[in-house]
DNA sequence: GTACTCTACCTCGGAGTCGATATATATTCT
DNA sequence: AGAATATATATCGACTCCGAGGTAGAGTAC
């Protein structure tokens, strides 16, 4: 996803790529080489992307990969109807942020996150005593846990917030075009 | 590591188990049987656990696991000295502090979280242009991707000011130690 | 009575990823 | 001259993990 998310705004090579990924799931870990150039492979024998062979800037040959119309369609299925773990998995869920905008349709856009936000409207509890009862923060003896639940507690709510301004931004857009069609 | 962590508070059987990392990583994903049960059996190969079998409450027989000296021994490098993916992939990370108080030594605890610490540190820059060129965030043209990197600014900074703090009472408790000892 | 669900364990095949290794070119440092 | 570093691509074996499937006991719904 993150290859032809970042294919979408303009063609790159490998190298760049790496860098790219690399930059975005930064705080996560690199892709490593081995995963890269079969993954382009594999995007390329199924039609998702293009190369061009072009000199090197600075050192050997570049293969410069373009998305094709394939390709496009495929990123698009993907950000549409992510799978699940995509929703529930932050590394994940933040890799499908960075290219939601290759979404065009508002309505599309706004279901993606309204999923998001439904996850994590559940209630988290996620440390339980002996018996299967579980254990409030306030009642857990390692500091360690103590933070790991309050930092997740304010995360949530902050990214929650945040998903519902955007959500509603995305709905009024959405609600206007409507209004626009069903005028006519 | 959260299976010799959970094991480190009480004997638990495999099906508690995954329902206890199902919780705790609950926003992640939770365990799959396929991956759970070679584990323990790896654990228990490696002399990390003991395994007993006795009556399941509800159904079939359980098979209550222990932990082992050994398997705490290796907890404890786990922990200690967590690989670097474990400080910079934010699902592990979160997995590692949900058992770092099973390092008795506060020092010990206090290096792993500076090294938290550090990682947060360096600048994270996530997107750039065609020519390489960071883009800050305000003048990113997706409201997702400015958004992404607001989210993720605010909670870095909220995380590093909750491990100041923890490093901060650490290094106190364990300074003490320090002056008792060389007091003596 | 029989279908469904929850508990509880286990295995196998396949997909994905990494790390090591290899190949080359150009620049910079010593 | 030689070594190190950065650019740039590719493959292979090993490992991890998942998902689907299987086995089985006990309770619950219809």
């Amino acid at each position: 996803m993150a290859i032809l998310g970042f294919l979408r705004d303009f063609p790159l090579h490998g190298y760049d790529l790496k860098n790219r990924v690399a930059a975005l799931a930064g705080h996560v870990r690199p892709i490593a080489d081995g995963t890269l150039y079969p993954t382009i492979k594999k995007l390329e024998d199924a039609g998702c992307l293009t190369r061009r062979t072009a000199p090197g800037s600075v050192a050997a040959p570049r293969h410069m990969l373009e998305i094709t119309q394939d390709g496009t369609d495929q990123l698009r299925r993907w950000l549409r109807n992510p799978e699940p773990v995509f929703i529930t998995d932050d590394n994940k869920w933040y890799v499908l942020l960075a290219f939601l905008h290759h979404l065009e349709n508002a309505r599309e856009q706004s279901i993606v996150l309204a999923r998001r936000r439904e996850f994590l409207d559940q209630p988290t509890q996620l440390f339980f005593d002996e018996h299967g009862r579980p254990i409030p923060a306030d009642q857990l003896d390692s500091p360690f846990r103590k933070g790991l639940m309050q930092i997740h507690r304010s995360f949530n709510l902050g990214e929650i917030d945040w998903l519902d301004s955007q959500i509603a931004e995305l709905d009024r857009r959405a609600g206007y075009t409507v209004r626009q069609r069903t005028g006519d």
